[in-house]
RNA sequence: GCGGGAGUAGCUCAGUUGGUAGAGCGUCAGCCUUCCAAGCUGAAUGUCGCCGGUUCGAACCCGGUCUCCCGCUCCA
């Protein structure tokens, strides 16, 4: 099966079994939004818990917020997401590739830096010892016209990107006759602007409403609240601050199903440190979440750490943990060491004090930041995207199931009454009431037996109880594996015992 | 945003040069059945993505639009 028709079977098997709708559907859809259906809820839910778990539960200093997602807009001045989530785009009519416009600037200043540095070399091999590099620079004719034209371009450039006149951008392309790379024309198109952040407003009346920005990202969220979190309560560095929520970015083109949506889930953890100290954090935090993902058990080939080249401006190092979607590898979650851009931002925009002070070493100082970031939904497409399976018996007969890590399957047990007579629905009945304190448990009488378990295994359901007339006997029920298909004879009280240990989470998080 | 492909039942799809919509699977009710789908009977489900045009008549032709997939592009 070619890898487009395995995502187009995960496509259609996310709807077909409630785990993914189109959002507004009826009215032919919203682009790039989708709802979680009755059992995608649960298995996202189920993701989350075993998210905190694990970064929360388990670790004492690590707590949980829930800020909001609208927050005071100087925050996205200095969060940089004002300045990096705005971009002047410009489109090649020959070869219809876009490009960022003042990135066609930058590098085409680039090459005039080049052009130079070819002169000093050039020249140094020909003074050796007496080459006197400013004296050059400042002298050589060809310098001199590469040296004025850049700062030219760059004045004309920056006045351009400041004041946001995209004419002026496109008339400076223009004029320096910067050609597309792949056309080698300079048919352009005009510049537009986009910008990546949902806008909205806070005030009902239109004159006195104030523009705000729906968070393209949940950090920030932890780092305007790190000093109250910190001294409430009462955190020693290092120690971490998780949150999961909802962020909002208005992608220019959102693609590959739930893989980048304009309403997304983030999980983040800010681990708030010691300045000197990032490196072994991040190194740390790196082991600690390819463990977290590995130990789900959907195949150590299919993860891979992509390091990060181009760093951001807040980081001092980056990667991200890729997984093997149905089209390829792509980012799952970013690691990142933010330095202390975010909080010093904060401090200088805010003119509020932010600084943790150390009572071991009496000094004061701007924590450094390590941070995990994952995107739910992104988690979600990995887990379903591997556990969906369609297999051949030894019958030659097909099975579609999906082979959810047990922890996070949306529905643990079903209970299903081998006949629907004899009273064996009743006491189905009963022994549901028995386990549905403890598991997420459907009940199905309808159809053959065997048809009744392959329903459940296309919704991951890890384990079948049925119950037949030797239940009413002795209490024995049988108990049918998803993945192994075995069955086995036991009491209830073996059963809840089987599943319990199965369900461990000590067991599933213990790395 | 550009280019390509597509949109008909819950899913996968058929539908003749334009004549008022079907199949398989699934679902529901019942029968049969003592442990792994594809046994029997019956039933429900569609503004043929949406809007407009041409036509006596449109799932089909034309225009527009929305949505999805792929490539490019973009992606903290």
């Amino acid at each position: 099966m070619s890898n487009e028709d395995k995502f187009k079977k995960v496509i259609s098997h996310a709807k077909e079994y409630g785990f993914i709708f189109q959002s507004s559907e009826i009215y032919d859809g919203l682009s790039a939004v989708y709802d979680y259906g009755q059992n995608g809820t649960d298995l996202k839910n189920n993701i989350k818990d075993y998210w905190i778990k694990s970064m929360v539960q388990l670790n004492e200093n690590i707590v949980n917020i829930d800020s909001a997602i609208l927050m005071h807009p100087t925050i996205w001045k200095a969060s940089g997401h004002v300045d990096a989530f705005n971009d002047p785009l410009i489109d090649n009519k020959d070869s219809k590739k876009r490009y960022r416009a003042d990135v066609l600037v930058e590098e085409h200043i680039a090459k005039i830096e080049n052009k130079i540095l070819k002169e000093v070399s050039k020249a140094k091999k020909r003074f050796g010892d007496n080459f006197d590099l400013d004296q050059f620079s400042s002298t050589n004719p060809r310098v001199v016209g590469y040296k004025t034209k850049i700062k030219d371009i760059t004045e004309t450039f920056s006045k351009a990107l400041e004041s946001d006149d995209l004419i002026s951008l496109k008339k400076l392309i223009e004029d320096l006759e910067i050609v597309c790379p792949v056309s080698g024309s300079k048919n352009w198109t005009d510049v537009k602007q986009f910008n990546l952040m949902f806008g909205t407003k806070l005030g009902a009346s239109a004159e006195n409403a104030t523009d705000l920005y729906l968070r393209p990202e949940t950090a920030q969220g932890i780092f305007v609240n790190f000093l109250n979190v910190q001294k409430t309560g009462r955190l020693k560095i290092p120690f971490g601050i998780a949150q999961i929520g909802k962020a909002f970015r208005n992608e220019i083109v959102a693609r590959q199903f739930i893989f980048r949506m304009r309403e997304f889930e983030q999980m983040e953890m800010q681990y708030f440190i010691k300045p000197g100290t990032q490196k072994e954090w991040y190194s740390k935090w790196k082991k600690t979440r390819l463990a977290w993902h590995l130990s789900l058990g959907l195949g150590k080939e299919n993860y891979r750490f992509h390091d990060h080249e181009k760093l951001a401006h807040y980081a001092d190092a980056a990667c991200d943990i890729e997984f093997n979607f149905p089209f390829g590898f792509k980012e799952l979650e970013g690691i990142h060491s933010r330095t202390d851009f975010d909080l010093s931002s904060h401090e200088k925009y805010s003119s509020k004090k932010i600084k943790y002070f150390d009572p071991q070493s009496n000094e004061s100082y701007t924590p450094y930041v390590l941070e995990t970031s994952i995107g739910l939904d992104r988690m979600f497409l990995a887990v379903f995207s591997k556990s969906l399976i369609e297999e051949e018996l030894a019958d030659g007969s097909k099975r579609v199931v999906l082979k959810i890590p047990k922890i996070l399957a949306p529905k643990k047990i079903a209970i299903l009454p081998l006949l629907k007579k004899d009273g064996l629905p009743e006491l189905s009945k009963k022994i549901i009431e028995d386990f549905k304190w403890d598991f997420n448990t459907v009940y199905d009488e309808k159809d053959a037996i065997g048809r009744r378990y392959r329903r459940q295994d296309a919704l991951g359901t890890p384990f079948c109880l049925t119950i037949d007339h030797q239940t009413l006997d002795d209490g024995t029920v049988t108990i049918r594996d998803r993945d192994s298909m075995v069955q086995q004879r036991m009491t209830v009280d073996e059963v809840k015992t089987k599943i319990k240990n199965e369900l461990d989470i000590k067991t599933w998080l213990s790395f």
